[in-house]
DNA sequence: GCAGAAATAGAATAAATATTCCATCATGGA
DNA sequence: TCCATGATGGAATATTTATTCTATTTCTGC
């Protein structure tokens, strides 16, 4: 056979599809609707997805057997197996929220749900495991972890600060109680983890300015490679939170943070 | 016919098997293996829930006629209309990302998703919205609402208080700076937020008492509606964060309060 | 415009899956 | 103990669905 080998992940699959050379026109057609309804191809038939495409169900056919595939049932299989979480009751559930009254507390509280939690899977998908790793080598040595996050990164920042006591992290956190800023508390051996996003608050660009001079090892937990907290940091962990009306829930940023902490804690242990 | 209907949403289908009155022994195996794997059964056979189950094929179409449903089909169709979002590139990606070596950073990560998405669904199928909206009505004619949250409920408290400040909604943060209590600030037509998860803080706890026996409204957002805290609350608002190790990403509680928080600010505005 | 190759549509067939039916087995009340 | 009622399993059937095949059409290079 002149094929690859058929995917096995429905992530290949999708690289796959887009890696696609020209085709004819059908096909085409069998790769432009697939690759738009991902979602439905565990649960419809190839009539379906053919009327879909707007083609007769034996160029489908012909397409899963362009993609490697047996046959049709061959690629059903492996959407079937990839679907687990996300389970149906609680899409309804969330659609009954949002739609009994677009002004009702459950409303909003729907929003912020989906919104955490598409925050989630684009961190699942964008994670950058290298940098990651990169940070807790980084940190690992340190005598003190300094912690700076204002404004609405404060959470996160404080949040990090009990999870370090726990974990038994010497770690300080730059909370700038009556406006001082303790950056004379930066030691030789220690590093700082900085929090920011959009827009950046100048204390925390300050301290990042501080460390970096001093040769301190400096992680950035921010929303863009090409920001300014990014410019003074050796490793930039970026994470994308989704807006619900002015704020956000901060859930992806929370899980990076803590497993930073607790891989942190691992290492160290070591 | 002696059935009522077939239910017409996943919801409604969940709470009819919940209702569901004493069975012969293979329907009952039928109703317990369906409300365990409701999210196979869109993309299962006939055969392979009825294996699952351990019936014969027969038995799981009985049970399908005796809840209402035409046949097996016709209940499929219901899970299968259902299911949208929950792509599934992020489930592989997340399973790679935990299957790589448990003691990676990115696995670390990966689970703190995972335990942020279970408690977002969690809240999403638990959210009391009778007693949300209670909330809101009782904080509503507040001169300054009171937050306090101590130790791992400080984070969410903190963002209330930077989300109040964004919505002009007079807030105080209670946040034991200097070892002061504060206490004193309570005026008589404020009201108290408090947050905590068990154990307790006692800090928390002493103010939510002092706030009662002062009259004021008291809200507890909290882990438990039998918990401490709900005692000097009038009204309790309850959320399940699934932990991970000794930690929890605190995603549903965060949504939670940024939810009440802009429901109030709505109220307030009108 | 013509031969050859590739692509296509739709009907024919094969496979899988759902559904019904009935003979058998259990259960509870007279 | 026997009958009546209801439950059960499995084989037979009906239906849906996937897959293949072939005649026809559409491209491509010459």
């Amino acid at each position: 056979m002149t094929n690859p080998a058929a995917p096995d992940t429905v992530d290949e699959f999708r690289q796959r599809l887009a890696a696609l050379g020209p085709l004819p026109k059908r096909l085409q057609q069998c790769a432009d609707h697939l690759a738009g309804n991902l979602d439905r191809i565990a649960v419809s038939t190839v009539a379906e997805l053919a009327a879909g495409a707007q083609v007769p169900p034996s160029a489908l056919m012909r397409f899963c057997q362009i993609m490697g595939f047996h046959g049709f049932s061959d690629l059903q299989r492996l959407f079937r197996d990839a679907i687990g979480g996300g389970l149906p009751d609680y899409a309804t559930r969330l659609r009954n929220l949002k739609t009994e009254g677009a002004d009702q507390p459950g409303a909003l509280v729907a929003e912020f749900i989906e919104s955490g939690r598409q925050s989630l899977e684009n961190l699942a998908r964008t994670l950058d495991e290298a940098a990651l790793s990169r940070a807790v080598e980084l940190c690992r040595a340190a005598g003190t972890l300094h912690l700076i996050g204002l404004r609405r990164a404060f959470p996160v920042a404080s949040y990090l600060a009990y999870v370090c006591e726990k974990l038994s992290i010497p770690a300080m956190l730059h909370e700038g109680v009556g406006g001082l800023s303790l950056s004379q508390a930066l030691r030789p051996d220690d590093a700082l983890l900085a929090i920011s996003f959009a827009p950046y608050s100048s204390e925390t660009l300050g301290l990042v300015e501080k460390a970096s001079a001093l040769g301190l090892p400096v992680v950035a937990l921010t929303d863009s490679l090409t920001g300014p907290l990014a410019k003074g940091a050796q490793v930039v962990l970026t994470v994308e939170e989704v807006d619900f009306g002015a704020f956000r829930a901060l859930s992806a940023t929370l899980a990076l943070a803590l497993g930073f902490a607790v891989a942190l804690a691992a290492a160290r242990a070591t």
